[in-house]
Order: C-alpha cells, then sequence, then structure tokens
RNA sequence: GGGCGCAUAGCUCAGUUGGCUAGAGCGCUGCCCUUACAAGGCAGAUGUCGGGGGUUCGAGUCCCUCUGCGCCCA
C-alpha cells in the first residue's frame, strides 16, 4: 500500500491553475453521451448576457447549480452540464454601438472590410452608421471576446461545466431551433400576427412584450376638461393626465353604476376645443371615485384604452406615430378648420410639447377647468428604456400563451404546478403572472441583432403585402435570412416588387430564443441520440425575478412542441445585496468585480460564501465569509496533513476503540443528513451541516486521539489511524461540491505514485462516489458502545472543555499538567466516559480521572485540580 | 389593492414533523508559540426569538391579528 505524499507546508496557493487544467486534460466533467436518460442529470445552465459586465451574481447563483452537479455526478449520474451565451438582442445592439460608435441604419450598404471609427463618438448622433450585415458582423466580433471572459471566470470558480458543450444564442443552430420552432408553431395556430395596438418603445423603435414592462413612478398632473352635451345640460367634465390626447378622444366611459353618469350613457357629447362628437358609454372598468369618475378614452393612451376600444368596438382615432410624435397632418375626423388650425399648433411635436400647446388651447377656450393637480402615479416603461412606452397601432407577431384564453391560461398553470420549485413557494409567482396575463406574447421586434423572422409576403399587383398567408421555408433550409435569402417559386430580382415578394423586417425577441434553452442544448432535431438522453431535463436554475419571462416562456413551447414540461425540477436563485440591503446593480454603481475577489480570496473561499447562500433567499456579499471560507479550506490542509501524517494503518486493519466508533456512526448521521439536503437541492444545508461536524471534529475529536495516534505498533493507535482516515476520506467527498480545489488537492496526496490508499481509488475526488452512511456502518458494526447514549464522543469532549476551561480561567497553557479530574454525572455518562478515558487523559495532561455517582436530579459536575507549578 | 416572503445576539444567519437550560460563525474580551494549523488554538460575555392574542401539559416553531421591511403582480 501507498503511502501519503503530504507537502511539508501545504498552500491554497496556484490550486486554481493545477487542477483546472488537470481537470481540463482529465476530461473529469465531460458529459457520457452514450448513457441513458435514466442514468443522466441534465442542467438547463442559464446563458448569462455576456454584453452585460460580470458581477458577482455570475459566481453567486452558478455555483449553487454547480454543488448540486458535483453531488449528482458523484452520486453516479452522468452529468450534462453545458454552458450557453446569450449574444441576442438589445444588450448586445447598445454595447456594440457604444463600443465602436456605430449604430445600425438597414439602408446603408455593406461595405466590405469595414472599420469602425478609431475614437468612437461620444453621442449617438455621432456614430456611424452603417449596413445591418456590417453591424451584425460587429456584434459577432465582440461577443466572441466577451464569451471568452466569461469563459476564464467561470473556469476559475470552478464550475464543473462539459465546455464541449457550449452554445450561443445567435448560433446558426440556435437560430435554425428557433425559427423551426415558430414555424411549427405557426403551422399549429400557436403563432399568429395581427395588426393591433402595441406597447412601444420610441427610442429603439420597438414594440415590446408584457413581459418586458415595469411601472415606474412619474410625476403628472390632473387636467380637467369640460366636454358639451349636446342637450345644452351642464358640461361634462373629466380628469385626464394626457391632455394632448384629447384629439384622439373616442367616447366618455363611466361605471354603469354610476348614477350621476346614468343619464348620459347612449347619449353623444362634444369634445373641448375640436368639437368631435363622442359617444358615452358605460364599463365595469371605470373607477367612479377615480377624478369625476367619467375619463375620456383615447386611442391609444393606455392598456386600457387598449381594453375598452377593443370591448366597446369604438373607432380608431391614432394620431402619435412610431417616432412618438403626433401626425403632421390635421387628422380627418376635426369638423372644423378651428378645430383643424388648433391641431396644426402642435403637430409633429412629441408628447411633452404637445400637452403644454394643448393645455394653452383648453385654457383660451375657457374648457380647462381649475388648475391641473400634480401627483405622482405610475406609467409603463420598457425595463430597458428609458422613455415612456407609446401605444402604437402596428402588424406583430404573437404566440397564445393563455394571455387571451382561459382554457389554454388554465393548462399553462397545469403545467406549472407539475414542476418541483426549490424553493416551494416560488411557484406563486408563475401563478400570479400566468393568471394575470392580459395579452398574448408579442414576439416580433424591429431591431436587427437576432434570430429574423424566417418569412416573406406575397405583393399583389399594387405592392400590398399578403400578410394572412405568409411564404414559409421548408425546415431543410433553416436557418435563414429572409431579407437575403429568396422564398421557393420566387426570384431575387422580385424582391420588393409588385407581383414579387417582400421579406418579414423583424426579428424575434429574445426571449423567444432563449425559451428553447432546452431544445438548443439537448440537440432537438439535430442529434436524436442525445435529445433522448438529456431531455426533458431535470432542472432549471434561474433568478426568481425571470419567472415570468424565461421559465414560463419555455414552459410554453415545452408544452406545445413536446407536451411536457421542459424539466422535473426549477431551483431559484435569490439575489445579491450589497452589505447596504439593496439589490446589486450596475447603475447603483455597487457592484463588486468578481476577478479581484478571487484573486484575493481563492476560488474555494469564494465558493463557500456563495454556497451558503440558501435557494430563493437574497444574500448579503460579505467578504468576510469568504474569509471565512478560506480559513475552512486551508483547515482542511491542516488536518488532512495531520490525519495522514501519523504512519502505518494496514488496509486490513480494524477500528476498535469506541471513541473512533463513535466519531464514525456520528458522520454516517451527517451523511444521510447531507444527502438529504443535496436531494432537496439544499446545498447550503448539506454544507452547514458539513462544517459544522467539521469543526467539532478538528477541536474535540482530532485532540483527544492525537496522542493515541501517535503512538507505533499499538492496535488502539492503528484503530484512531484508521478512523481518521476513513473520517477524512468522506468528509473530502462531503466538501468536495463546495471546495472542489483543496479537496482534489488533499485527494491527490492519497493517491502518490499511482498508489491509492483505501478509499482513495478514484482518479479524482470529484469522480469519487459520493459517501454513504450503510459504508460507515459497515465499520462500525453493531458494537452497542458505538451507537450508544449518551455518545462516548459527546461526554468526552464534553470532559476536555471542562478541562480547558479551568486551564484558561487560571491563564496558563492548555499544555499545563492537571493533578486531577473527578466527574460526578450519572451511570450512563461517566461509563461512556471511562470507554474514553485514556484519551481524555493524554489531551488533558492529566494524571489521574476519576468518577463518582451523581446523586438523582443533580446535575453533573467535572472538577479540575491544576497540578502544582513549581515557583520560578 | 392582491399574492409571496422575511423579522432570532452588535453583524450574518441556523433552529426539518411543537419537547429539556435557544445555537453557530464574525466581531468583541482574555489566555496560549501546543510536533496538523499563529493566515492558528482555547476559553468567555452577549437574547423582551418584531408586538399582541389563541391552541397546548409545553410555542422561536402551529393558528389569528397588528407593525415594519423586501419582492412579484394589478
Amino acid at each position: 500500500m501507498g503511502q501519503p505524499n503530504v507537502p511539508e507546508k501545504p498552500s491554497l496557493e496556484g490550486l486554481e491553475g493545477k487542477w483546472g487544467a488537470s481537470w481540463e486534460q482529465a476530461a473529469t466533467y465531460a458529459f457520457d453521451r452514450r448513457a441513458a436518460r435514466a442514468d443522466v442529470f441534465s442542467i438547463d445552465t442559464p446563458p448569462p448576457t455576456v454584453s452585460g459586465s460580470l458581477h458577482v451574481g455570475h459566481i453567486f447563483s452558478y455555483t449553487h447549480t454547480d454543488t448540486v452537479a458535483r453531488y449528482q455526478r458523484m452520486q453516479g449520474k452522468d452529468v450534462f452540464y453545458p454552458m450557453g451565451w446569450d449574444d441576442n438582442g438589445l444588450p448586445t445592439e447598445r454595447r456594440v454601438e457604444n463600443f465602436y460608435g456605430v449604430r445600425c441604419d438597414p439602408t446603408v450598404p455593406y461595405v466590405d472590410g469595414y472599420a469602425p471609427p478609431e475614437k468612437p463618438g461620444k453621442k449617438r448622433q455621432d456614430f456611424d452608421a452603417i449596413s445591418r450585415r456590417n453591424f451584425v458582423e460587429l456584434c459577432e466580433q465582440l461577443t466572441a471576446t466577451d464569451e471568452q471572459v466569461f469563459e476564464d471566470l467561470f473556469r476559475l470558480i470552478g464550475l464543473s461545466v462539459d465546455w464541449s458543450l457550449s452554445y450561443t444564442t445567435v448560433s446558426q443552430r440556435s437560430q435554425r431551433t428557433s425559427q423551426r420552432a415558430f414555424l411549427r408553431n405557426l403551422a399549429r395556430g400557436e403563432a399568429y400576427s395581427s395588426e393591433a395596438p402595441s406597447l412601444w418603445d420610441t427610442t429603439f423603435q420597438t414594440a415590446v412584450a408584457q413581459a418586458e414592462l415595469e411601472d415606474r413612478e412619474r410625476p403628472a398632473a390632473y387636467h380637467d376638461l369640460a366636454f358639451h352635451r349636446r342637450d345644452g345640460g351642464p358640461d361634462v367634465v373629466i380628469s385626464t393626465t394626457r391632455p394632448e390626447l384629447l384629439v384622439s378622444c373616442v367616447a366618455l366611459v363611466a361605471h354603469p353604476d354610476d348614477e350621476r353618469y346614468q343619464p348620459l350613457f347612449g347619449s353623444t357629447v362634444t369634445t373641448p376645443v375640436f368639437g368631435v362628437e363622442v359617444p358615452v358609454k358605460a364599463h365595469k372598468l371605470a373607477e367612479p371615485d377615480k377624478g369625476t369618475g367619467i375619463a375620456m378614452i383615447c386611442t391609444f393612451g393606455d392598456l386600457t384604452d387598449v381594453i375598452w376600444w377593443r370591448e366597446l368596438q369604438l373607432e380608431t382615432r391614432a394620431v402619435v406615430g412610431k417616432d412618438g410624435r403626433f401626425r403632421r397632418d390635421a387628422p380627418e375626423w376635426l369638423p372644423t378648420d378651428a378645430a383643424r388650425s388648433a391641431y396644426d399648433q402642435f403637430a409633429g411635436k412629441a408628447s411633452g410639447g404637445a400637452q403644454q400647446v394643448m393645455v394653452e388651447l383648453l385654457a383660451d377656450s375657457g374648457e380647462l377647468i381649475g388648475e391641473p393637480r400634480k401627483i405622482n402615479h405610475p406609467v409603463k416603461f420598457f425595463e430597458k428604456g428609458d422613455k415612456p412606452l407609446e401605444i402604437v397601432t402596428t402588424r406583430q407577431w404573437y404566440i397564445r400563451n393563455g394571455g387571451r384564453s382561459e382554457e389554454l391560461r388554465s393548462t399553462l398553470l397545469d403545467r406549472g404546478a407539475e414542476l418541483n420549485w426549490h424553493p416551494d413557494y416560488m411557484r406563486h409567482r408563475y401563478d400570479n403572472w400566468v393568471g394575470g396575463l392580459n395579452g398574448d406574447w408579442l414576439i416580433s421586434r424591429q431591431r436587427f441583432f437576432g434570430v429574423p423572422i424566417p418569412l416573406w409576403y406575397r405583393l399583389d399587383a399594387d405592392g400590398v403585402a399578403d400578410h394572412d398567408q405568409p411564404l414559409t421555408p421548408p425546415e431543410s433550409a433553416l436557418p435563414v435570412d429572409p431579407q437575403a435569402d429568396v422564398p421557393d417559386g420566387f426570384t431575387a430580382d422580385q424582391r420588393d416588387q409588385p407581383g414579387g415578394f417582400t421579406a418579414d423586417p423583424d426579428i424575434m425577441d429574445t426571449w423567444a430564443t432563449s425559451s428553447l434553452t432546452p431544445q438548443i442544448a439537448c440537440g432537438w432535431e439535430e442529434d436524436a441520440e442525445l435529445f433522448a438522453a438529456t431531455f426533458p431535463m431535470d432542472v432549471r436554475p434561474q433568478a426568481h425575478e425571470i419567472i415570468r419571462t424565461w421559465l414560463f416562456s419555455t414552459v410554453v413551447r415545452s408544452h406545445y412542441e413536446h407536451g411536457t414540461v421542459p424539466w422535473a425540477n426549477a431551483a431559484l436563485s435569490g439575489w445579491i445585496l450589497d452589505p447596504d440591503r439593496k439589490k446589486m446593480s450596475k447603475s447603483v454603481g455597487n457592484v463588486v468585480v468578481p476577478t479581484d475577489l478571487l484573486e484575493q480570496h481563492g476560488a474555494d473561499a469564494v465558493r463557500y460564501w456563495a454556497a451558503g447562500g440558501r435557494p430563493g433567499t437574497d444574500t448579503a456579499f460579505d467578504p468576510g465569509q469568504m474569509k471565512i471560507g478560506r480559513r475552512l479550506a486551508i483547515k482542511v490542509l491542516n488536518a488532512s496533513k495531520f490525519a495522514l501524517g501519523l504512519g502505518e494503518a494496514p488496509a486490513d486493519a480494524a477500528v476498535t476503540e469506541p471513541l473512533d466508533l463513535t466519531m464514525l456512526a456520528e458522520l454516517a448521521g451527517l451523511v444521510d443528513d447531507a444527502t438529504r439536503a443535496f436531494d432537496g437541492f439544499d446545498y447550503a444545508r448539506a454544507l452547514q451541516r458539513t462544517e459544522d461536524f467539521f469543526w467539532s471534529f478538528c477541536d474535540d475529536y482530532l485532540e483527544l486521539v492525537k496522542g493515541r495516534a501517535y503512538r507505533a505498533d499499538d492496535p488502539a493507535a492503528v484503530s484512531a489511524r484508521v478512523a481518521l482516515r476513513i473520517a477524512l476520506n468522506t468528509l473530502l467527498r462531503l466538501f468536495a461540491p463546495f471546495l472542489p480545489y483543496v479537496t482534489e488537492e488533499v485527494w491527490s496526496w492519497c493517491r502518490a505514485d499511482g498508489d491509492a490508499l483505501p478509499g482513495f481509488e478514484a482518479a479524482s475526488v470529484h469522480r469519487a462516489s459520493w459517501p454513504t452512511s450503510s459504508e460507515l456502518r459497515a465499520v462500525v458494526g453493531d458494537q452497542p458502545e458505538a451507537a450508544g447514549t449518551p455518545s462516548v464522543l459527546v461526554v468526552a469532549a464534553e470532559v476536555l472543555g471542562r478541562i480547558r476551561k479551568a486551564k484558561s480561567d487560571a491563564k496558563v497553557s492548555m499544555r499545563a499538567e492537571v493533578a486531577t479530574v473527578v466527574v460526578t454525572d450519572t451511570h450512563d455518562r461517566t461509563a461512556a466516559l471511562l470507554l474514553a478515558a485514556s484519551d481524555v487523559c493524554d489531551a488533558g495532561k492529566v494524571a489521574e480521572l476519576s468518577t463518582a455517582l451523581a446523586a438523582d436530579g443533580v446535575e453533573g459536575t467535572v472538577e479540575v485540580t491544576l497540578a502544582e507549578v513549581p515557583a520560578e
């Protein structure tokens, strides 16, 4: 049998580089694609947005998943753990624009060998306008660099990803998958296009989906406007925060039960300034106690207007264009020259300017009642935008997601209920979101960098597109770029010609592709063998704030395509909070750069901090915890050095001493606990239990057996050495998911010269089997003292503690001699103590240990008498 | 307004079906160079378990209610 090769001065320095290279070379984390589905654990890793900056959040949540991956691998699973990079969409476009000083203008021709400006312009207006193709090329160039930075970090933190499985969300394969899934949705009627009011970001010039909205408090003012009754009765006064939209007013609305306005229902009134006749309607969404209780409906001021417009079947009088400005020509519905000339005063203006003009017009005509009343109210924004959204009628593509169908919604709620949520309460987020949907999923985006919608439209003799019968490519032709490729049956010169065809100009929403990460990663319709082995996946790890977007959209796509949930488990991670309990975000400027942390504390230490963040729980960024993690890693080195440096422990030697047996019995309990925790995705609990055990193992058990273990040629010494070796072997495996570097380092000591100590046969601790309590109980056997109550180890450690305290109180060294220790306690406890008496005496430097029986109901005592110290 | 979560030592947090005197680490104080570890060890002090009510022999734990904070949604 080999001897462990323990370094003289073990150290954490350089372990990341050493073992990172070793794992890569030995393909330690390689997925074996020949495995059967039952033997695979497959992980739908969140593809990070590489155009974003690195921050500690990346370390945090990805470490959580990695601990689970490592656990499952040690449980014998073939772990499918790919990494993806999300290059798709707006964040990349913005980064490329700012990085190179360019912006995309689809009307500009392609320039071969284009080089971006040497000094990027400061303002967007000064950016170089370049063709779509040049722009996409720059996107691809920059993301490749960004991906490498991310991969380096993830490798350093020790993610046990199989890097050969990496994918990007804009790769040809992802585009093919995304377009294929879309075309199948289209063929089955799950996707459709429609000309409808859509939320529109005037900065980005694109439609956005409900899932991308956020409310922001903005100041506004209620303006009271007088509408005139036809019968000469008193004016009807409405309150509005957007008086500039008066020109697009199509009706007034009040609650059906509102007695004040019931007489007016069915009649018409005329609008102030413009004199347009509009009906007064009743609808239950009107709020009687808001403003005057009667509101004007405009096309369109907000989402409620859209509901009223649709349900009350009102006219459309749209005035705000995609650029966010009022149309330049006076609308045809204005009845008089005076109305038209009033309109001309704010034609072409954005809403702010138009409002000023409109308010003046109203004031001049006397139809503005009283002073505007300032309020703060929530306004809808695109989450990445900084101007309020407008509602503009455009043709867009949608995927049905239950927002307009009770039946589908309930089916998708059932899908959510099929998932195991970790923590369980996160399922409410899903139910909440799905239950509150008010429209289908808008997936088309009027942007440039992304997966194109793979469609063309026939143009009739007048050049009008037929949107009802889109031209589709065969799946074999995917991916297509409709703006470069030509549909079957047409020639390139028919593009945009009457009688020819035109391309759908849009790309798909980022989520329309990332909702397919299981299909992309598992090789749907690309690699049948891989797909069969990995799908549906075992777990989707992700942050809780994107349950409504990523998680839900993935469930929708999988439901349509496969009739199943995409994974068995959803594991939600919390956020990183800064020490002031604020969410870390770039805009707040409180982000900590992870590379510095890794350099400072080491990967194991940073992982230790991350793994302490319980599933779903927000966790404060805490360098203090990293220091503790580092201390733990050093402790593992030193304790291992001790446990392995004690001389011979024959492979067939038995553990015989009660103290040793008790320790192993307790270790078996720990193994059960940690295993249970990991099975429930509670890595944090597994770590905490292991750590607790390890510290008392070091403080008490190691101290108790130290003297005995050093003795030569003594069966009791051999018992200690064997027990230490078994305990170390078990603890290294328990720690391996959390501290992959230091545990691998120590594991390697036990395999010196290819001759492994018993239990250390696996080439890597990360390929060793997860410990079981039965392997430990086999060693312990049914020896009563081992399973005894009270535990020999616990009683001995307690008495040792009293001895230490006596020395500490007397302010003497722990090596100080003790003359006598008298333990008075119950029969069982003193009996247990006596089984470890010589160890306690060794550890405490005790000359004489005696016990006495305590009287019934009297608390046990430990009397420690220090030896006389000769005067100096 | 609806939903969900959180509130335990100065700080960060454990406390799994209710059960002995509520724990750990950090920080703080004191002692100790001890042949695994001074980037260390040992010991010590520290609590109205957010407030109130209820169920129970017994509540940090279960129920109700209130307060504060956070998140999601409207």
